[in-house]
RNA sequence: GCGGACGUGAUGGAAUGGUAGACAUAUCGGACUUAAAAUCCGAAGGCCUAGUGCCGUGUGGGUUCGAGUCCCACCGUCCGCACCA
């Protein structure tokens, strides 16, 4: 086969753009201008095919931009802080400083080679200290506005290494190093007052139309609205529990009052009641994440106090303290309804609490046994009791119903609550954006100067290597850089040692790419110009927390004044990409464990996959996310090395929609390399050729040739770049069988070239120039297909009889309805199924179909 | 547990509610070659009674002249759950 040789060619053209600067980016009237952004990639210190495919189809879409006279913005940095830097430092020792740039410019050795059309000079890391002292501004100036607030919040506690474990660092409830039983523990801590945009935040989603409709429905559940009644309980002893329900309408149904381990009451009951007190103790044991809490199982521990029920003064109940109440959600206690809810009905069973199921009334009405009654959506149900008046009622009007009753009477309120709690921001560790604020005892809680920005992470210990070996977080124990002067009194003072959640940021980035080395966070006059971001690509598990957090920070930027009013909706159009997945290929240890295998030691033997060191049969299992732990890795690298940049670009982007998983083959590779190779061949034999024209080829030619570019940029435009690359085969296909004259076939090749561009630079530009183009590919005009080349002169249609296809008529694509329908009607299969009779109804679609109904 | 998505040949997948399986991989056959590789040409969802026949897009129902596509229920797989990035 005649390989073009990829390594020369790539080489030399991206030579020739950074020569012609043909992807810097600066502000211009003259255009349109574009903003492309994929998430940028943490510094793990290899790129993998994840960033392959995701960076490839940023670069798609920035390339067509460029081609269709657009002003485009890409960039690419690093979201370079977080706890890997620290592990490898606590591993092996090093500094995550030097580990972290040394993985930069690794990376950026591995990512050059691809060819995107990145604006290098923008780069930035989010450790540079020029970036996150502007993050220290941005946070002083949310402080001053009041965005930022301290208070209390649990974190995971690991009590023998004496330090918080992030969510990842719990398995099983037990902390990762030390293997002990993790518990829940309070901490002061700084707060971001997201839950102030709440309504704003999930109004504004109804305006994201170019956002997937699955992630605006995950944020719009995440921001979790609610209507319900927020009322108190009279404790029989005095005092209230206020609670706040979502289903009044289920009040008469109460067995029994849950309070959160965490709510004031149960605190105040520890106090006196060792066992309360134990009790407590026993529910703080494990994570602190929601799974963790949602699958607990379900305890409970009576206080014996009770209320009064506030329809029947006569009515107690129990309040019991359970552990699956959240204090951080709505008041921290609720009335339990057993006979409506799940959970409350499989805690009174366990606790022997009664299930009342008599205040309603259906027509088909069976007791409650160990399945809550849930209200069928579109069935009425009939309250009766005190709720009788409200009669026949569906769900929701039955809660409205209900509270509306609540506030005649006087002793409830309709209130409006979000699931969306404050986004905690503190977190013990080192290699994270210092928070810049001092602790003064006199003065409290003091904001660093901003002149004295950034308030710089310690390299080392006063000329001494920081020990990272020892868990905890060093700044804690740093002997000088903890110490410093208030800047509001000048007395003895201590920096406050938490860092920034690495969220923060990637919070702003986007807006910082748009000058980047600003003495303010932002310059509005290059965000006025470049904001928003018109597409943004990357991963679909960032559908909440990412996107919402920057969603916040653009609001709380422009209340701030570092981003115009249009910029609080930071990107107008969003893409998720899936992942590259990879088989699996393992054997059985002696001990029957997975034993697993890097691809590039296994290859295809007798009877399925071996192993190539000693010829032992490997089990494939089917493929999954490619990770380092399960070795199903390809490195992009070697890929790049063995075929070429554009081989890994094409296929990425081939063999899958580009929102579901591609899984990576090497029998894909290679057919990609062999196509490209195919496609060389084919334009350079084009470009030498002299065939004489011929009308009628040619003319078939050209018309499939307007097709094309019609469908491929019908494809990039709207991320069809599978189905685009199909046409781009059926393409090359037709233009290699054509007996059509060199002109023709000339003027097709060139637009494969170019139709190819975004996804193949490389050879595109190659063969660009083979074929005697003027200047670069990259920035040539984008072809327009011509919309009378589209259509065929005679069309075939389907004729269904009763909706199954029966037989095909050719007609003239301009036909008439009525002598469509008369063409059907006389062809042989309607007329024998017909047998005589006439049609009860003739369908005809224009260009499409006919169905003949008998 | 809660929230979200996905499910089509051997495989990846295509298909504004309108001819299901485009395009590609793997497979098989042919041409070229001393041979192989490469290249080119072609076949190919399943079933049978071989008819322009029947069945067929996870399962079961529904809407429609017409459903892979819309609705309901179920099964399976994957993602997120606030300190992983």
């Amino acid at each position: 086969m005649s390989r073009y040789s990829a390594a020369e060619i790539e080489a030399k053209w991206q030579e020739a753009w950074d020569k012609a600067g043909v992807f810097r980016a600066e502000r211009s009237q003259d255009k349109p201008k574009y903003y492309v952004l994929e998430m940028f990639p943490y510094p793990s210190g290899r790129i993998h095919m994840g960033h392959v495919r995701n960076y490839t189809m940023g670069d798609v879409i920035a390339r067509h931009r460029l081609a269709t006279g657009h002003n485009v913005l890409h960039p690419m940095g690093w979201d370079a802080f977080g706890m890997p830097a620290e592990n490898a430092a606590m591993a092996s020792g090093g500094h995550p400083k030097d580990w972290t740039y040394g993985n930069i410019a690794d990376m950026r050795g591995q990512m050059k080679p691809l060819g995107l059309s990145i604006d290098w000079s923008r780069e930035f890391a989010t450790c540079d200290p020029e970036y996150y002292g502007q993050q220290q501004a941005l946070f002083l100036d949310f402080l001053e506005k009041g965005l930022v607030y301290r208070k209390n919040a649990v974190v995971n506690w690991d009590p023998v290494d004496m330090t918080v474990l992030a969510n990842e660092q719990v398995i099983d409830g037990k902390g990762w190093r030390s293997g002990a039983e993790v518990e829940r523990r309070e901490l002061t801590q700084w707060f971001f007052k997201i839950s102030d945009f709440s309504e704003e935040l999930l109004e504004a989603l109804g305006g994201l139309d170019n956002w997937p409709a699955k992630v605006r429905l995950m944020q719009e559940n995440w921001i979790g609205k609610s209507r319900g009644l927020q009322f108190s309980f009279e404790r029989t002893d005095g005092g209230e529990i206020e609670v706040y329900t979502t289903r009044p309408d289920t009040l008469l149904g109460a067995s029994f009052i849950g309070i959160s381990p965490d709510h004031p009451l149960a605190k105040e009951l520890a106090e006196s009641n060792p066992d309360v007190a134990a009790f407590r103790a026993e529910c703080s044991k494990g994570g602190t994440t929601e799974e963790a809490l949602e699958k607990a199982e379900k305890l409970g521990f009576d206080t014996g106090l009770t209320v009064k029920h506030p329809l029947d003064p006569n009515w107690e109940l129990p309040i019991w303290i359970a552990n699956f109440i959240l204090m951080d959600y709505g008041t921290g206690a609720i009335f339990g309804c057993p006979a409506h809810d799940q959970r409350d009905l499989d805690f009174c069973r366990k606790y022997d609490l009664p299930v009342i199921d008599t205040f309603f009334a259906m027509d088909d009405q069976t007791p409650v046994a160990t399945e809550a009654f849930v209200p069928p959506k579109t069935d009425k149900v009939k309250w009766v009791n005190h709720f009788a008046g409200i009669d026949v009622a569906t769900g929701q009007e039955a809660i409205d119903a209900t509270i509306d009753y609540a506030e005649k009477q006087g002793w409830g309120t309709g209130v409006t609550k979000y699931r969306l709690r404050d986004w905690g921001l503190s977190r013990q560790r080192y290699w994270g954006c210092p928070i810049p604020v001092v602790h003064c005892e006199s003065c409290g809680v003091v904001p660093e100067k901003k002149e004295n920005l950034p308030v710089e992470l310690p390299y080392d210990e006063d000329g001494k290597p920081i020990d990272f070996a020892t868990p905890g977080n060093p700044l804690d124990r740093h002997p000088t850089w903890r110490d410093c002067a208030c800047p509001k009194c000048g007395a003895p003072a201590k920096r406050e040692t938490d860092t920034m959640d690495t969220f923060v940021d990637s919070s702003w980035y986007f807006a910082r790419f748009t000058a980047p080395r600003a003495e303010t966070p932002t310059n509005l006059v290059e965000a006025e110009y470049w904001m928003n971001v018109d597409q943004y690509i990357g991963g679909i598990e960032h559908a909440i927390l990412h996107l919402l957090y920057s969603r916040f920070f653009a609001r709380a930027m422009h209340i701030c004044g570092h981003l115009p009013e249009k910029a609080i909706e930071p990107f107008d159009a969003l893409f998720t990409q899936g992942m590259v997945t990879h088989a699996i290929y393992q054997t059985k240890d002696d001990k029957g464990r997975a034993v697993y295998h890097f691809p590039e030691d296994v290859e295809e033997g007798e009877g399925g996959m071996r192993l190539k060191a000693t010829g032992e049969a490997v089990e494939i299992v089917p493929s999954a996310k490619m990770s380092k732990s399960k070795k199903n890795v390809v490195d992009p690298v070697n890929i790049i090395r063995e075929f070429g940049a554009d081989t890994a670009r094409w296929f990425v982007l081939s063999d899958s929609p580009p929102e579901r998983d591609v899984e990576w083959t090497a029998a894909g590779a290679e057919a990609a390399f062999k196509h490209l190779s195919r496609v060389h061949r084919i334009v350079t034999e084009i470009a030498a050729s002299d065939a004489p024209a011929n009308a009628e080829a040619d003319t078939a030619l050209l018309r499939e040739m307007h097709k094309t570019i019609h469908d491929v940029t019908g494809g990039v435009e709207s991320f069809g770049f599978n189905a685009a690359i199909a046409k781009l085969y059926a393409f090359t296909n037709t233009l290699a069988r054509a007996q059509a004259g060199a002109g023709a076939k000339r003027e097709a090749a060139v637009t494969l070239v170019q139709l190819m561009s975004p996804m193949t630079p490389h050879l595109s530009e190659d063969l660009w120039s083979t074929l005697g183009q003027d200047g670069l590919v990259a920035t040539a005009k984008w072809p327009v297909a011509d919309p009378a080349m589209l259509v065929d002169d005679t069309i075939t249609m389907p004729i269904q009889i009763n909706g199954k296809r029966r037989a095909e008529i050719e007609v003239p694509k301009d036909m008439d309805k009525a002598e469509v329908e008369k063409a059907a009607l006389s062809n042989d299969a309607v007329i024998r199924s017909l047998d005589g009779a006439q049609p009860k109804k003739v369908i005809v679609v224009p260009g499409r179909i006919v169905n003949v109904v008998v």
